[in-house]
RNA sequence: GUGGGCGUAGCUCAGCUGGUUAGAGCGAGGGACUGUGGAUCCCUAGGUCGCCGGUUCAAGUCCGGUCGCCCACCCCA
C-alpha cells in the first residue's frame, strides 16, 4: 500500500520551489529594507488565542481550524493565519516595553481545512509583516507601499482597493442603520445574506449574487457615517498614498473576514487567477493587543498569499546557464578534478576581496582579474556554482549533461591538464574555450 | 460541508458499441560517436489502467462505493 499526501497539503518541488524561493527572498529583502525583522512564530498554538482574535463566528474558527488535543490534553491550533501569534508573541515578550515600535515579518505555513480549488490549499504560506505602535496614517501608507513594492518586484500585476470600515465608536452606529436597512429588503437578499445579515451583516456587502449587489449599492455607504477621527485618518492615508503615487481604488463594500480590523483594510487582487484571486490583504487592528490582553498599542499589517502569488509568476523562472561542472575525463583524473575542485570554490572569496583588500597575497590574481574580463566571468560563475559529475561517464555523455543541467562552463580535466596543472574552460553559451593555470590559485 | 468534471508509463494523452501479449509522443538510461554539448537515428527500462467490490465466459472500458486531483459555491491569503 502506498503512502500517498493528505489532501489539500501539496510538495513544492521543480519550478514551483524556485519561485517560493524568489518570492521569499524578495520579501525579506523588501521588508527589511523598510526595517522589519524577520521573526519565527509558532505553528501550533492555544486554540483559543485564534478564538478571541480571528472572531468565534467567523468560517476560519467554526470550521476550518486543524484542531486537537494534546498529550497534556491542551487544546491546541495550527495557525490558520499568522496576525493573531504575532500579536501574541508580542504581549507575551512584552516587546512593547523595550521598543517605541516593532516591525516584524514572518513567512511560513498556515492550515486551514477547506476544499482545496485554485489558490486554495490546507496548508498554504503566508509572508506577512505586523507594525506595532503605528497609530499614523503614515503606518498605513508605508504599509500599503511596501506590499505594493513587493508585487511590483515581483511583477505581479494587482489592483490595489482600500476602505475604513471605522473603529468601536463609528462601526456600531453604522451596523445598526446597515441592518436596519437589509432588513427592509430581507426577502429580496439571497438566502447566504439572510443568514449573514443575522451573524455578519457586513460581509453582506461583497456578496456576489446580483439581486444583493443591486440591493447593496443602495445601502448606506460606511464611509458616509465614519467618525472624524476615523475619516481623518482616511484622507490622510489616501492622501499619502497619491504622494506616493500607488494607484487605489476606494471600495466602500471591502470588508474583512476576520473580527479584528478597524480603520483602514485593503485587498490586492489580480484577475487572471479564477475565484481566488486576492493575492495580499491586510489592515488595520487597534483594539487587538488590548484584546488579548495586553496595552492598548494600535497596530497593522498585511499577509501575502504565497502559493496565488507562485500561480502569478507560472514563467517568471527562466532556465538559463549559470555554474561549472568539472568533467574528470577517466576515473584516474578523479584526484586531480577534486584538487581543482577544491581550489576554484575557495578561491571565489577573491571576488570579495577585491572589493575589500586588494593588499592580499593573491594580488597577482587579482591584477589579472582586474584586467581579463572571461576570467572574470568565469569565477563569477564559479562562485554561483560548482559541481562534479555524479558520475564519470564517457566526455559525449558528460558534454551532454552539461547542456542539460543548463551549465555556463564545462571544464574538461583530461591527462594533458593533469600533466601541467591546468584546466581547460569551455563556454557553453558560446562554444569557446581557453586554458587556466590552477597555479595562480595555490598558495 | 455542497455541486460539476476527471483518474491509463516520470509528463501530456490515445485506447471504438466490453474481446486475448495496454499504445504513442516527450522525458529517462544506453548505443551509433574512444578529448567536446544542443541535431539525427537505433535500442532499453518503466504500468496490479487510483483503490475496493459487483455484473459478465471475458472489465482499462459497464455499475456501486471509496480515495485523490481539477473547477466552482461557502469562505479566505
Amino acid at each position: 500500500m502506498k503512502i500517498t499526501k493528505v489532501k489539500g497539503i501539496y510538495d513544492i518541488l521543480g519550478k514551483e520551489a524556485e519561485i517560493f524561493s524568489l518570492i521569499e527572498e524578495t520579501f525579506f529583502r523588501l521588508t527589511k529594507h523598510f526595517g522589519y525583522k524577520r521573526v519565527f512564530l509558532p505553528i501550533l498554538e492555544k486554540e483559543e488565542l485564534f478564538v478571541r482574535s480571528v472572531g468565534d463566528s467567523t468560517d476560519i474558527v467554526e470550521k476550518e481550524m486543524y484542531t486537537f488535543l494534546d498529550k497534556g490534553k491542551r487544546k491546541v491550533a495550527l495557525r490558520p493565519e499568522g496576525t493573531a501569534g504575532a500579536v501574541r508573541a508580542y504581549i507575551e515578550n512584552q516587546v512593547f516595553l523595550s521598543e517605541s515600535y516593532t516591525k516584524w515579518s514572518y513567512f511560513g505555513e498556515m492550515f486551514r481545512y477547506e476544499n482545496p480549488q485554485a489558490g486554495r490549499r490546507r496548508q498554504f504560506y503566508q509572508a506577512g509583516c505586523e507594525y506595532f505602535n503605528a497609530p499614523s496614517p503614515l503606518a498605513d501608507g508605508e504599509v500599503i507601499y511596501l506590499a505594493y513594492r513587493i508585487l511590483k518586484e515581483l511583477n505581479v500585476n494587482a489592483k490595489l482597493y482600500i476602505n475604513s470600515i471605522g473603529c468601536d465608536k463609528c462601526r456600531g452606529p453604522y451596523k445598526t442603520l446597515l441592518i436596519d436597512y437589509l432588513k427592509s429588503k430581507e426577502d429580496k437578499l439571497c438566502s447566504d445574506c439572510q443568514k449573514r445579515l443575522k451573524r455578519n451583516p457586513l460581509r453582506v456587502l461583497d456578496c456576489k449574487n446580483p439581486v444583493c449587489k443591486d440591493i447593496i449599492d443602495e445601502a448606506p455607504n460606511i464611509l458616509d457615517h465614519l467618525c472624524e477621527c476615523c475619516k481623518l485618518h482616511f484622507e490622510q492615508l489616501k492622501e499619502i498614498l497619491d504622494i506616493l503615487k500607488v494607484p487605489y481604488k476606494i471600495d466602500p463594500f471591502l470588508v474583512r473576514g476576520l473580527d479584528y480590523y478597524t480603520k483602514t483594510v485593503f485587498e490586492f487582487k489580480v484577475d487572471s487567477l479564477g475565484a481566488q484571486n486576492t493575492v495580499l490583504a491586510g489592515g488595520r487592528y487597534d483594539k487587538l493587543i488590548k484584546e488579548l490582553g495586553g496595552p492598548d498599542i494600535p497596530a497593522l499589517g498585511f499577509a501575502m498569499g504565497v502559493d496565488r502569488v507562485a500561480l502569478c509568476m507560472k514563467e517568471a523562472i527562466k532556465d538559463t546557464r549559470h555554474g561549472v561542472i568539472l568533467l574528470p575525463l577517466d576515473e584516474k583524473l578523479l584526484p586531480y578534478a577534486v584538487k581543482a575542485f577544491k581550489l576554484l570554490s575557495e578561491s571565489t572569496s577573491i571576488l570579495e576581496q577585491i572589493k575589500e583588500d586588494i593588499d592580499t597575497k593573491k594580488f597577482n590574481l587579482v591584477l589579472k582579474l582586474m584586467k581579463d574580463e572571461k576570467l572574470r566571468d568565469f569565477l563569477v560563475a564559479v562562485r554561483d556554482r560548482i559541481e562534479l559529475p555524479n558520475k564519470i561517464s564517457k566526455i559525449r555523455k558528460m558534454f551532454s549533461l552539461a547542456d542539460k543541467k543548463n551549465f555556463a562552463y564545462a571544464l574538461i580535466i583530461g591527462e594533458e591538464e593533469a600533466s601541467k596543472n591546468l584546466i581547460t574552460v569551455k563556454n557553453l553559451d558560446t562554444g569557446n574555450q581557453f586554458q587556466l593555470s590552477l597555479n595562480m590559485f595555490e598558495g
